[in-house]
DNA sequence: ACAAAAGACATTGTCGACAATTTATTGAGT
DNA sequence: ACTCAATAAATTGTCGACAATGTCTTTTGT
């Protein structure tokens, strides 16, 4: 079963928007490392594509700021630098700040009641300690989505799922990120589905931002201790 | 003298790159009409162009949600709904909030003095009745545009930037949108860079946060009023 | 031996043509 | 006259080839 967070792939119809997909996909996951260079001809044998459909694809990867690309020379996987790493979780605490408000005041009963049992099953699964910290850092994600999803709001959804969480994976997937947090994450996330259950916008804003400010002073932390 | 609001355009190397600089700027400018339908032929042929940059720089428009495009049929120029404006200023509110903030703590004390500056000017620009309240709103934007760049993040600036401001810009030409608001915005925007000057991050994301939503509150009656 | 220029090579950018799909038109049948 | 099917036209998707630009190698001069 593909995990709920994995945003469905797009209609397969044409030959640049399945390639778009797969490249997304394989950068995301650090098949084609960050900084690598990105060579059109290799890149189009090795899909059995022409250049085409692949540049297309390219030009999408450019505007979602996966790939740099300097004209007449060529693209680059981009390198996602500690500061960006930093400025995305600035920006999360805002949108999502932002999206937690609005779901508590227009999230339906069913989908808050869908999101308690999540939280369940994911107390569960940290509860058992051999659980691996990916799939642990997956259904962080999940739960995420979901409250964005319940926003309401489709930009924010589309900002959010197309741009930040992409590079926030194709970061996890760059180091390890083993999180040490998984607990405290869990109990935050509890505060915030209670708030969004009472309909209390304007606490689960609080307590959203104050659960992805957390998670970017854990990361400020090893990074400073990785410094050494 | 060009509008500071005005993005730099791109570097017009290669023809795709320019292509798509100036069909953004067609459809924001309501030229390419909201709805109409964007037929490649007879755009290549316009632009005395190929299909081939012209598609590319197409696909540079889907990802900037500026085209609709369905697979084996064609791309539409989108069709902001009220209600995807009001969505939009949702998402301005938490990130020009956050903009504020970060840019009370970051702004160098030149750019402050600039800001303040900028601000002096629209005080006699709106002092004078019979200035065009297009260029109030210009001059609205290109305030958001300083404090946004103040924050120093980016990512911030490219979403605002890159995204936003260009669907702000598209709503306003789509519909004349004459402010009755400038003297209120004007005072608001006096007390964000108050709190800025005064490093008071906390206060300034407030005040920023609560004039957008006073802006949004206010499209919000006028559309209310013209539903009759 | 080193630097700069000239050339060869590879890659990107652009174009025109063909294939596949959708849309419009025509025609037959009821 | 209306509906549905078949055909024709137009548009989108894809491909291979050529031109332009950048990069690397070689060569030449000091």
């Amino acid at each position: 079963m593909p995990h709920p967070a994995v945003i469905a792939l797009e209609s397969c119809s044409t030959i640049a928007d399945r390639v778009f997909d797969q490249l997304r996909q394989a950068i995301v996951a650090g098949e084609i490392p960050p900084g690598s260079k990105i060579s059109e001809p290799v890149l189009a044998t090795r899909y059995g594509i022409s250049r085409g459909p692949l540049r297309e694809a390219m030009r999408r990867l450019e505007a979602t700021n996966l790939v740099e690309r300097k004209p007449n020379v060529g693209a680059r996987v981009i390198t996602l630098s500690n500061a960006q790493l930093l400025e995305i979780y600035v920006i999360r605490e805002a949108l999502e700040g932002m999206a937690a408000r609005l779901a508590a005041e227009r999230m339906s009963d069913a989908d808050i009641g869908a999101l308690q049992a999540l939280l369940e099953r994911h107390r569960h699964e940290v509860a058992r300690d051999d659980w691996q910290t990916y799939f642990q850092q997956e259904g962080d994600l999940d739960f995420h989505f979901r409250i964005v999803q319940g926003s309401g709001n489709r930009r924010l959804v589309d900002i959010l799922c197309n741009d930040l969480y992409h590079l926030a994976r194709m970061y996890r997937c760059q180091f390890g990120m083993k999180s040490d947090r998984a607990r405290e994450a869990l109990k935050e996330h509890g505060q915030v589905v209670e708030a969004i259950a009472e309909r209390d916008g304007e606490l689960a804003e609080w307590l959203m931002r104050r659960h992805i400010r957390a998670s970017r002073q854990s990361i400020e932390r090893r990074l400073a201790a990785e410094k050494d």
